[in-house]
DNA sequence: CTAATCTCAGAGGTACTGAAATGC
DNA sequence: CGCATTTCAGTAACTCTGAGATTA
């Protein structure tokens, strides 16, 4: 649990009327602040909601991703490219999930250099159990009114675009 | 600097629909992946732009805040609330700072228990370096307009209010 | 005495680099 | 051969806990 901070005045507010006198406009700097804080309060919310079930949100949502795969298994290469994370990350979440009874790792049939994840039934229970802890919380967006999440996803969009998250797209917006 | 992904599809809007069918309403889940995901990509464009100024954001922050303040000098007490940090991450940064010669440290002689950490010439030169390195990149936000800017902000007020960042609104939006 | 401020030691989680092993 | 996939070793930066020293 992030710490409630109690000021009484907000500190990013604070911080961009400064920011304008000092160096000019501060949309930026304010949009950007603000993104971190809501970051650093969700993840604390989510791995508090998990620490029960032995997960951390990242091992999560690797076990999510597994669950929707039509075998229950994914090449670790795959994984690392849906969740955004580097090889080197995932080998670290697979090898935690093993250790845990989630996951068991097998060589890839079809590709020798690579290497399946597919979870156990005790993973199954589990993604369950986790799942509900975090559609109880409303993913730490309870207090974003529906069409207000829908506005939120479209803006931070373009910003995945524009860093190249999918191909082709870094111009455009759709 | 994140890797561009290149994917041939938004893995998050994948994820999205995929949830939808498994698990039901996605919008929270879109939402905060995609804040998790911005973050990681500013956070990476940041660093990447200050790593020439012997910066991180979280120095680079410590310092602007030092160079808001009257004096150039504040309490380490302050700086950790102000920046919503955890007291030994103020240490650690302060540590690093007067290391770089940017920062010095004396005891605070209107409290014998606190520090005062003051920015020093050459911690006031490289902020200004910094600052139009990160300028310069519209803090990362470039492909974001103005107007959304604000809304983005906004949004992400009600998040923050809501965890206890502004004593007294937790339940207000203003 | 209680409470606040700061520091230190240690643990946990993640990201990254560079190098190696293996197989396409 | 070049290239892709995974792993390992090491580094870095941050967060948090718990303990201790100092002082309001």
């Amino acid at each position: 649990m992030v710490r409630p901070l109690g000021l009484p005045f907000d500190p990013i507010e604070r911080a961009g009327q400064t920011w304008e006198k000092h160096f000019g406009p501060a949309s930026s700097m304010r949009a950007a602040t603000s993104i971190f804080r809501v970051q650093q309060i969700l993840l604390a919310r989510f791995d508090e909601a998990l620490r029960p079930h032995r997960l951390t949100f990242a091992r999560y949502e690797v076990l999510v991703l597994l669950t929707f795969s039509r075998t229950g298994e994914l090449p670790l290469k795959v994984i690392g490219s849906r969740l955004m994370v580097h090889p080197t990350s995932v080998t670290n979440a697979i090898d935690r999930l093993v250790a845990a009874g989630f996951v068991r790792r097998r060589p890839n049939p079809d590709d020798g250099r690579g290497v399946l994840a597919g979870i156990t039934d005790e993973g199954r229970q589990v993604v369950v159990a986790a799942t509900a802890a975090l559609t109880d919380l409303d993913f730490g967006l309870a207090d974003v009114p529906e069409d207000e999440r829908a506005a939120l996803f479209a803006v931070l969009k373009r910003v995945r675009l524009g860093a190249g998250d999918v191909e082709g797209s870094a111009t455009l917006v759709e």
